[in-house]
RNA sequence: GCCGAAGUGGCGGAACAGGCAGACGCACAGGACUUAAAAUCCUGCGGUAGCGAUAUCGUACCGGUUCAAGUCCGGUCUUCGGCACCA
């Protein structure tokens, strides 16, 4: 069989049919099956794309043959840093190069056969899909999420945009590998935080993957400690967190971030503040990569000329500055313990501070004696004045009541995460929809004139000074105010290419709609997605953002859901055939596509699918490719020998295999699927005939994978229409056989394996293994002292 | 350092929920067909010993629980992914 030309014959059947094209409110039951959509870059489709498609079509095309009404749609993640910088790269428009890339990508996707609804194509950088972007994002606004503030910022000097934390994690830029450094920058800002506990509550309602919950658990952060007012010898107050409260009385010093404004104010108290101003510059101009690499070398400064007062003891104690100390995180301060922290003990020895120990069992000679170290092992407090002797458990207690009582402290609880740094000083992207007037200060574009569209440039680069390309456009910048008709100015920056797929799944929902982002009957229709899948490094990024943006619009009443996606699911990482991971650089990066050229797109969906589990790394391997050839050849030449099969065993074959291929599936075990197949297929080989049922069952259960085929087949022997017959159920009596294989051990060793009854009872089957030649022999004249027998596996008798 | 996943033949990988380790496939070897090759088909294929039936060892390493451990428990090592001074 030609596979290249049955295979373009049914793509543009398929096409003209609009055969995968989803019915909203029908009344089969729904299935929204959702793969990550992905950025039209310039080399096109790569094997993660492919195996993420192929993998998610198989179970689309599989619940269809089950009777659901599947929702597969795809679009294009085409704003933000990929496309602009591959256009700058190749001198051309972003509009040009997502255009030209995404007809590309379609070509690509259609010639693998992926069973997409093509007319709920979105992308992000249409006006008709960002128009609604810009609405979400006002009701942000006017919600009072979203605002301005000028902060510290991520700033890659390569790329000369302020990147999330997200984005720069490590310390440096998540697209070109640069180290970041910090800059102060007014930016808008989505109040991300206000949703912490929601995010991490949510989880539940989910069913991710525990890896996957974990790891969003962690990126919140959440912690349980206590607030402490703390006062200077200046008069001025500042807070603490802690989650060790139990060892205050261990305070010896305190250390405050360098960049807290506190610094600033005390610059006439502090005698040596040149020493201070220049640490302080220091650190700043220090990127967050350095920061964190020079872990081991503790660095810092005292503030001369004041001190700090022991809320409890009234001690006077050093204060310290040192990037040690995360300014956003807590109240940029804390309170350091040396003898119970490892990095106030090992600060304390480099500046030669004191060391109290408060809590018994451990050496602060050679270590810090940490929580991880005395929590839960009953051990107590020492030098503690009247707290001495308390267990750590009661001392929490105890200390929070009498700062409660003193009005100095609090329990609190504290999140990692932060609020998400929403402004972009690029081109490519959402404008952000809002104008600066003079008199009314921020004014929202009303929505009746959404989208603000991005104008068309012939500069796009961007500026030195980190400004937005678009505030070179004076003719753009400069409007009436909507509210007050006087002198406005359009704000200039974009939005982060996170934006556009923070609620694409809701749009391919009602993809056409110019009333509303989408339609709340189709919502409810619809639904959570069933299954979303994607890549394991969207984990913590977009799979927060996106349920963030969900969380609001449900507070909102906009959406019918708590959480937009039901489960989710990864494939693993696919390496280079020398097990490494695929880069241009190393020079092993695979194009899917020179494969489906050469094997045509069936036989690359079956050996992309066969190179073992969808859901663990693994490398790149082409020894796959011939086997699933092979089997298609054979599978085809099974024809011959339609006729008559009165084979006793026939059904139950039959139904053990519609029982693996279905659950595998089911399990996204698509490897062991297609063994199911394969052994099956060496079955029917052996046969003589093969009826027509059983050649049906076996195309309709190849089909997900190899849908070209199948249906060519079915076609070809005259079967009639292929999705007009129903994925092939079983019935579970078949799947029993009237004798089974028995391993027959005799004190936990195999001796022998006999075929018995099926229905036999545990003492039927044991008086019938006691007489099997080699059974009887070990058993010699032993005394049988207990027969333990496992149903249909195996017998074994303990003999002495 | 912390969190998560994993470690099984020459290779990719199977093994439901503690019950016959190595399904399925690749590679390899032998054979059939062929002038020959390719393709296809048949047979074998974890290690060691043995002509052989068979014995014995074997799921990263050490120990434990159990009639029975790849699977459970304690400890160690390694690889991958994520996070990383969050008080």
């Amino acid at each position: 069989m030609d596979f290249k030309k049955i295979e373009k014959k049914w793509q543009d059947t398929w096409d003209k049919e609009h055969r995968y094209h989803a019915i909203d409110g029908s009344s089969k039951p729904k299935y929204y099956v959702l793969v990550e959509f992905p950025f039209p870059s310039g080399s096109g489709l790569h094997v993660g794309h492919t195996t993420n498609q192929i993998a998610m079509d198989i179970v689309a095309r599989k619940k269809r043959a089950e009777g659901y009404n599947v929702l597969f749609p795809i679009g294009w993640d085409s704003f933000g840093l990929p496309t602009e910088n591959y256009a700058i790269k190749e001198h051309t428009t972003p509009q040009a190069v997502s255009k030209k890339n995404i007809a590309h990508f379609i070509e690509q996707i259609k010639s693998l056969g992926i069973s997409f609804d093509w007319d709920r194509e979105i992308a992000t950088s249409n006006e008709d899909y960002y128009r609604w972007t810009q609405w979400i994002f006002l009701q942000f606004y006017k919600a009072g999420l979203a605002y301005k503030a000028t902060a510290n910022i991520n700033w890659c000097p390569n790329c000369k945009i302020g990147l999330s934390n997200e984005e720069s994690s490590g310390g440096v830029c998540e697209r070109c590998g640069t180290p970041t450094v910090q800059k102060p920058k007014s930016q808008w800002m989505l109040k991300m935080s206000a949703y912490s506990e929601k995010l991490l509550e949510g989880l539940d309602e989910t069913l991710y993957w525990d890896s996957i919950k974990a790891m969003q658990r962690k990126w919140i952060g959440k912690s349980e400690g206590t607030n402490m007012t703390c006062k200077l010898s200046t008069g001025d107050s500042f807070d603490i967190y802690t989650t060790c409260i139990e060892t205050v009385m261990g305070i010896t010093y305190f250390v405050f971030a360098p960049e807290m404004p506190l610094v600033e104010k005390l610059k006439d108290k502090i005698t040596n503040y040149d020493e201070v101003e220049k640490y302080v510059y220091e650190s700043s101009r220090k990127s967050e990569f350095e920061r964190t690499e020079l872990v081991k070398e503790k660095t810092g400064c005292e503030l001369k000329g004041i001190y700090a007062i022991h809320p409890i003891t009234g001690a006077h104690v050093p204060v310290f500055i040192s990037d040690y100390v995360i300014a956003t995180y807590g109240s940029g301060a804390v309170m350091a313990v040396p003898a119970h922290d490892a990095r106030d003990w090992e600060f304390a020895k480099k500046f030669n501070l004191p060391m109290i120990e408060v809590i018994s069992g451990g050496d602060i000679e050679k270590a810090a004696f940490e929580k991880a170290d005395y929590l839960g092992k009953g051990c107590k407090l020492v030098n503690s004045g009247e707290f001495t002797g308390l267990t750590v458990e009661q001392a929490k207690d105890k200390l929070t009541e009498y700062l409660v009582k003193h009005h100095i402290g609090e329990h609190t609880t504290n999140y990692k995460m932060r609020d998400w740094v929403f402004s972009r000083q690029r081109y490519w992207g959402e404008p952000v929809p809002l104008v600066y007037c003079e008199k009314c200060g921020w004014v929202p574009v009303p929505d009746n004139e959404l989208p603000v569209t991005l104008p068309i440039v012939d500069h796009y680069t961007p500026t030195d000074d980190g400004e937005s390309p678009l505030s070179r456009i004076d003719s753009w910048v400069n409007i009436t105010c909507p509210h007050c008709g006087g002198h406005a100015k359009r704000e200039t920056d974009v939005m982060p290419n996170w934006a556009g797929s923070s609620w694409y799944w809701l749009r391919y929902i009602d993809p056409h709609n110019d009333k509303c982002f989408a339609d709340m009957d189709k919502l409810k229709y619809w639904g959570m997605v069933d299954l979303y899948n994607g890549g394991g490094e969207h984990v913590t990024r977009h799979l927060l953002y996106a349920r963030f943006w969900h969380k609001f619009l449900y507070d909102q009443g906009l959406v019918p859901t708590s959480e937009p996606f039901l489960r989710r699911v990864q494939q693993g990482l696919i390496l280079g055939s020398d097990g490494t991971k695929m880069s241009k650089s190393r020079g092993n990066v695979v194009d899917p596509m020179l494969y489906v050229k050469e094997y045509g797109a069936d036989v690359c969906r079956l050996a992309q699918m066969f190179m073992g589990d969808y859901t663990a790394t693994k490398p790149w391997s082409e020894d796959t490719l011939k086997p699933c050839q092979k089997l298609l050849t054979r599978i085809e030449a099974l024809k011959e020998k339609l006729g008559e099969n009165s084979d006793k065993d026939k059904l139950y074959m039959m139904a053990t295999t519609i029982k693996s291929v279905t659950q595998d599936i089911d399990t996204l075990k698509f490897n062991t699927g297609i063994s199911a197949i394969m052994i099956y297929v060496n079955y029917l080989e052996t046969l003589a005939h093969v009826s027509q049922a059983e050649y049906k069952t076996l195309l309709r259960l190849l089909s997900p994978y190899a849908p070209h085929f199948a249906e060519e087949m079915f076609e070809v022997c005259g079967f009639g229409k292929i999705d007009e017959f129903a994925w092939p159920t079983y019935n579970e009596k078949d799947l029993v056989q009237s004798q089974i294989e028995y391993a027959v051990q005799v004190n936990s060793k195999i001796v022998e394996r006999g075929m018995f009854d099926t229905n036999w009872d545990e003492k039927e089957l044991e008086s019938a293994a006691v007489q099997l030649p080699k059974v009887a022999n070990a058993l010699g004249g032993k005394q049988i002292v207990k027969v333990i027998v496992i149903k249909g596996r195996l017998i074994n008798i303990i003999a002495k």
